[in-house]
RNA sequence: GCGCCCGUAGCUCAGUUGGAUAGAGUGCUUGACUACGAAUCAAGAAGUCACAGGUUCGAAUCCUGUCGGGCGCACCA
């Protein structure tokens, strides 16, 4: 519909002998209804282009409009904007598309892009908390709206299995394990303090007893791969039951393993971009905007984290993929320009390597904030959470806020079954109906899988609104996709569902007068549909009865 | 000191990539079930969009500066 509007606009223009671009206007879905269905900004772009005032230029272009049978009527308001009013008898339209579109209502053409979601990869050192739980949510259902808006995505999961981490958790468990068969051991700061460490210490000691002690370092090391392989099992436990499924789990051992690592380092050298300096290799950042240039070997020849993020990058590009995403915790926004340099001297476009930021989740239960520090030990792990409030209620709360925002998760309220719940809101909305077409079939209502135009006879405010706002699902889908902003699903099916229960509330669906229920059960219906739909982007369950 | 993010109603936050009279939820006041589910709805009050400039037909949105809050500035992972 819009490209038709859009399309009259620009032949409308070639009338006038106005030579422009159609994309430099835009073409909005108006606030307030009395400025229509639609509104352009037309006139004011190229008023100055036309050597008109704004509002003559408009009434002009309104006069080689006003004839075309898709609007009922089009206005000039304001400095100049062009209002249009829509036919009536397209509103229809939309509701038979919704409900002859079915589970695929609002999803976009395929785009031929390939894109790479990488997301969570929290070290195999410890449970998830609550704060990867957010970077879970917000990945997850990333890749679930973009892959509903035509992309082909995967969903890979980078597990850092190398490095000094797993060494120190080897430490940890080994300590623990010496403590249970009462040995005196030195507990270091650094090693990771939780209660699971103990836990994985004493299942060794139940299955292997003694067996283990005096280990020298090498012993250790193994100690800490096959602890990390048993958390890494947790992990992708836990995972699970928050509805989070990943293509991939790529492993930076296989990466070093591979060779891949040092061929990565060998390319950046062979582009001119390393160099020696204080016995440590560098590679130039500040050549694509970095602050500083980063350390790739060490003086003591160990590699760094970084080394690593060189190949892996290179390696998501060289798999196919025309668009990366890496979901990160906002205390690391200081890697991206490290991460985009790398971007950048492989020749990729810088645009193709998106960096998105979860910002910090307040946890709070009563009132009262919960600490939460891995290394502390005490903290609130995903488990725990998903355990308590469900997950649907824990996967809506993460798509509250938009992702760069603090996110407030109140415990009490996610778990309260009260109209104070927005999970519960939505998911209200989606039983309600399904118990509309329960009574209707009981007494006789047929639930309808078409309409004729005849029959059709809603005219509303309640039905209209809601109507406009099943229209504007696919281009939400679009436009969140990509801005990759997941949390604009939330709101708008809340929207939806806000219309939904006002109508509701005034209007009875199964009445006497046959056209009007047969109307109203038909816009159910879609509405049905819609939210079903965006419930299944967001990974939340849509319930018959509640 | 430098960089990134944030600052919108008492509180928690949206704001369609620059549009028209800035919106929800919550809290407060007051109403609606002998009608398809009251986990719902309706009405009212609540604002210098942190502040000051700039860009233009038009700014919460873009640019500069100031103030306030968070985070990051490793040859750590």
């Amino acid at each position: 519909m819009k490209d038709l509007v859009r399309k009259s606009i620009q032949n409308a223009l070639a009338k006038l002998g106005v030579e422009c671009g159609i994309d430099k206007i835009t073409l909005d879905h108006p606030k307030n209804d009395k400025f229509g269905d639609l509104s352009t900004n037309v006139a004011m772009v190229f008023s100055k282009q036309a050597r008109k005032k704004p509002r003559d230029f408009a009434a002009e272009i309104v006069e080689t409009l006003k004839g075309d049978s898709i609007f009922s009527d089009v206005r000039i308001a304001g400095p100049g904007f062009i209002n249009f009013f829509l036919n009536e008898k397209y509103w229809l339209d939309v509701v038979r598309a919704v409900n002859s579109e079915g589970d695929s209502f609002g999803a976009g053409a395929t785009k031929n892009k390939k894109v790479l979601v990488e997301f969570v990869s929290a070290n195999p050192t410890g449970p998830l908390h609550i704060g990867h739980g957010r970077g879970a949510a917000v990945g997850d259902v990333l890749a679930r709206l973009m892959d509903f808006a035509g992309y082909d995505v995967t969903r890979e999961y980078y597990v850092n299995d190398v490095g000094n981490q797993i060494r120190t958790l080897g430490n940890s468990v080994y300590a623990r394990y010496k403590e249970l068969l009462g040995e005196e051991v030195e507990f270091k700061e650094n090693y990771y303090q939780g209660e699971y460490i103990k836990d994985i210490a004493a299942k060794i000691k139940e299955n292997d007893g003694d067996k283990y002690l005096n280990q020298n370092d090498d012993d250790i090391l193994k100690l800490g791969r096959q602890a990390g392989d048993e958390i890494l099992e947790g992990i992708k436990q836990d995972l699970i039951e928050f509805g989070v499924e990943f293509d991939n789990w790529y492993s930076e051992g296989t990466l070093v393993e591979s060779g891949k690592r040092d061929a990565g380092i060998e390319e950046m050298k062979s582009l001119g971009l390393m160099y020696e300096s204080e016995g440590a290799l560098w590679f130039k950042t500040t050549e694509f905007g970095d602050e500083k240039d980063r350390v790739v070997i060490k003086a003591d020849g160990a590699m760094t984290y970084f080394a690593s993020d060189i190949a892996y990058h290179k390696e998501k590009y060289e798999r196919g993929f025309d668009e990366i995403i890496d979901i990160w915790g906002a205390d690391h926004h200081g890697y991206v320009a490290r991460i985009s340099a790398v971007v950048q001297a492989l020749g990729h476009k810088k645009e193709s390597f998106t960096a998105l930021l979860i910002q910090l989740v307040h946890l709070l239960r009563g009132g009262e904030k919960v600490s939460m520090s891995t290394r502390a030990g005490k903290f609130e792990t995903l488990k725990d959470v998903v355990d308590e409030v469900g997950r649907d209620a824990a996967r809506y709360f993460f798509m509250m806020r938009k992702s760069d925002s603090h996110l407030n998760f109140d415990l009490e309220l996610a778990k309260s079954q009260s109209s104070e719940n927005p999970v519960y809101y939505v998911q209200y909305c989606h039983a309600r109906v399904c118990s509309i077409f329960k009574n209707a079939t009981e007494q006789g209502y047929e639930i309808p899988e078409k309409i004729d135009d005849g029959a059709w006879c809603l005219d509303s405010p309640e039905e209209i609104k809601i109507i406009k706002q099943l229209w504007i699902m696919p281009e939400m889908v679009e436009s969140a996709a990509n801005a990759k902003e997941p949390h604009r699903v939330a709101f708008y099916v809340y929207e939806l569902a806000s219309l939904f229960h006002t109508f509701y509330n005034k209007h009875r669906v199964l009445v006497e007068d046959e056209n009007v229920a047969r109307s109203r059960l038909f816009l159910v219906r879609a509405v049905r549909q819609a939210v079903k739909n965006c419930l299944n982007i967001l990974g939340i369950t849509a319930p018959t009865e509640m």
